[in-house]
DNA sequence: TCATTCGCAACAACATAAGTTACAAATCTA
DNA sequence: TAGATTTGTAACTTATGTTGTTGCGAATGA
């Protein structure tokens, strides 16, 4: 695989739901994500586990927000689908032998991890009801693009 | 793969070639990194394209250093191995035309290009010499610590 | 009773770094 | 010149982790 897109379909998911009239189920979320239900239900399962969707069964079932998007942050998302490995790079092996490499691997990992500590820093810092809003933004923007496009100039 | 260790190992082997006498066999370097010749010429072919390391056919030849280690920064190898994707994280989509898909990706890429800003800055402040360095105090105290460890108190 | 929907296990597909095999080309030595 | 050494490279296999898929059980509501 390319890479792990389990916070970014799950952002993209938790906003859709916040617009979105009574409950969702894992079909109708597949199809705005271009995959399947057991992929919804798989990776949701962690955002339930941590409060921030609720899921019920049968008829008139699917999913629901457990709470406003402005108190969920990216930094509490990328927790709940298991915080996954941020990098794609790293050490050859976990503890050499070698002191030339324990000298690579602390050089690199003190790097690493000062990255790692400012992205989840901004990660903490931003909610997704900033996300909502920049959406809105675009929003007017499309449509202002649009009417403009219709050729009208009042 | 668990992940990308081609700058790992590139700067291990060039601490070594800067302590070893002649040229080093692609023999040699496979056995310092626990793989196979194939490997270490494929990766070093890299560094060679920047000049960073030359390497010489037939009897007697092997890997030279084309530079003092002092004038390559961990940024510099970065770039020589191909400057292959730092994160294991990213979008689901590149080009979405949904809108909200627009705002994630916009609110996850500006976080993440900071973080990456900040790393090849830091990547480039780091110099081979300094590991190096890193790598001669190491071996101090590795040696006092088996000094002691012999039993002598003196 | 039946359709709907989630839960979950098990397995296949896929992408990519790493490992391996095979052979050509270059270089040095005798 | 013959032969050993060593790199260069293509082609294929392996390993690992996310994603995709199938199948079936359980819960819920009409």
């Amino acid at each position: 695989m390319r890479h792990d897109s389990r916070l970014s379909r799950m952002l993209h998911v938790l906003i859709h739901m916040d617009r979105h009239e009574g409950a969702a189920t894992s079909e109708t979320i597949a199809a705005m994500l271009n995959t399947n239900p057991v992929v919804v239900r798989r990776t949701m399962a962690g955002l339930r586990e941590k409060g921030y969707v609720r899921s019920e069964k049968g008829h008139g079932g699917g999913w629901t927000l457990g709470r406003p998007l402005s108190e969920m942050t990216l930094l509490d998302i990328y927790e709940a689908v298991g915080e996954p490995p941020v990098f794609a790079v790293g050490p050859a092996c976990d503890q050499p032998a070698c002191l030339v490499e324990q000298a690579v691997n602390a050089a690199l990992s003190d790097a690493f991890e000062e990255a790692e500590r400012l992205l989840l820093k901004r990660f903490g810092r931003v909610t997704l009801a900033d996300i909502a809003l920049d959406f809105d933004a675009r929003m007017m923007r499309h449509a202002a693009q649009a009417h403009v496009a219709s050729g009208c100039h009042s």
